[in-house]
DNA sequence: CGCCGGCATCAAGGAAGCGTCAACGACGTC
DNA sequence: GACGTCGTTGACGCTTCCTTGATGCCGGCG
């Protein structure tokens, strides 16, 4: 289980480079030669880290570090051969983790590169997968299983699930889950609570009537217990 | 609420002008001037981001590092002279989060500072938990435990106890209490605040009859005693 | 001493909230 | 057009909670 990096450079010459040293220090390496396709590999492929190189022909570095913020955590190194000057500050505030300027030594790069995957590591042992008691909640693929047998949900039964997942073993109060699964102009429909409540019961608990895991707290709201 | 930085420096004037430049920014300033202290003072101060010179008198700044990650996965942040060698791969793989050569500019250590602190947050989303006596208070998820068993509150005992919370120590005057849990139509109405405090009492304390926090101030109001 | 206001406690009624079942209509698919 | 799915709405019984009244205690004050 190698870590893997996204390495993002124009450059044949020094992508190669990169490519050849990082692999033979253990990583599994990925290119991409512009910002374009570099967003796309990182949602394909998704890398533990991503080195960027700032000088694109598409696209404006920047643009690739706020459109892979807009979706993913992941820690991005940013490569750049402007010593001076305001991008290192605009890089690091719009979300990249470190910066190196060119020239650089290689074994420095490679100690960025891990301590950046370390830190993502351990920012995010999630899979956004959720395990609840017998239930598995898988958030990317909007999927439910209960003891390993998948589970069909309603659009909004799912959207109820989804908020309380996301704030698993919190209360989340009746008006919160109302304006966030219908919307503001139902925060006094209290009655659709109860009835999707049951339903997610019905097909999520193993005693509907004595739910372990969804469970209601009186006046306040719900919460799904882990 | 700004953030915590502490700074590690044993040259007065660096320490000094890094001081002030990070306190003008809005920074909240801790500074030791050796390794020792500057692990009792980022046991004692809860700093959201260490910045470590790495030349110090006692200690080398490695072992600074390796001290603090025994314990704490705060932001480190090395700044140091050395423009090259081993240190920089060192002192990253050992648990530091960046690291910048002097000279450096102002403005990129304040980035990369602000870098490190948003990573830092994302780490822990930590709920503000009061501990009173045996009393757990968790604000975020609306849960009172006493000796560690989960208490039951109806919305207004807790609505009642969340204020009191929040101004633990403080005498909360009747008016307020009545003006914040029932709302400015039942100011005069001071025989719900006997009722809801008695409740709360019977759940949440030892002796009920003699009340150890939930103390009553005569003719004032309520304290939530430490 | 007797009165009175503020406090603590208990209990009862009614209001509000909860869980469940079922029916209706809108919508899309075959 | 028949069918299935889904969101919405209504009705019922049940539980929980808020409100209110009654009673007793304590301390200050005339």
């Amino acid at each position: 289980m190698s870590p893997r990096v996204l390495v993002v450079d124009d450059e044949p010459a020094l992508a190669r480079a990169l490519a050849i040293n990082l692999r033979a220090a253990g990583w599994d390496v990925v290119t991409a030669a512009d910002g374009q396709s570099a967003l796309e590999a990182a949602a394909t492929s998704h890398p533990d880290v991503v080195l960027l190189d700032l000088g694109l022909p598409d696209l404006d570095g920047t643009e690739v570090i706020a459109g892979l913020r807009g979706w993913s955590p992941v820690p991005i190194v940013v490569l750049s051969a402007r010593q001076h000057g305001e991008d290192k500050v605009e890089a690091l505030d719009l979300g990249a983790d470190d910066y190196i300027t060119k020239p650089f030594a290689m074994n420095e790069l490679m100690a960025r590169l891990r301590a950046a995957v370390r830190r993502g590591a351990s920012e995010s042992p999630s899979d956004p997968i959720v395990e609840v008691g017998d239930l598995t909640i898988d958030l990317a693929r909007k999927r439910v299983a209960r003891a390993g047998v998948d589970v069909r949900l309603t659009p909004t039964e799912w959207a109820f699930l989804e908020l309380l997942t996301r704030n698993l073993g919190r209360l989340v109060g009746r008006e919160q889950i109302l304006r966030e699964v219908w919307g503001p102009a139902y925060l006094h429909e209290t009655h659709y609570l109860r009835v999707y409540a049951a339903q997610l019961r019905r097909k999520l608990e193993a005693d509907p009537a004595h739910p372990r895991h969804l469970v209601t707290s009186s006046g306040l709201g719900y919460t799904l217990e882990p």
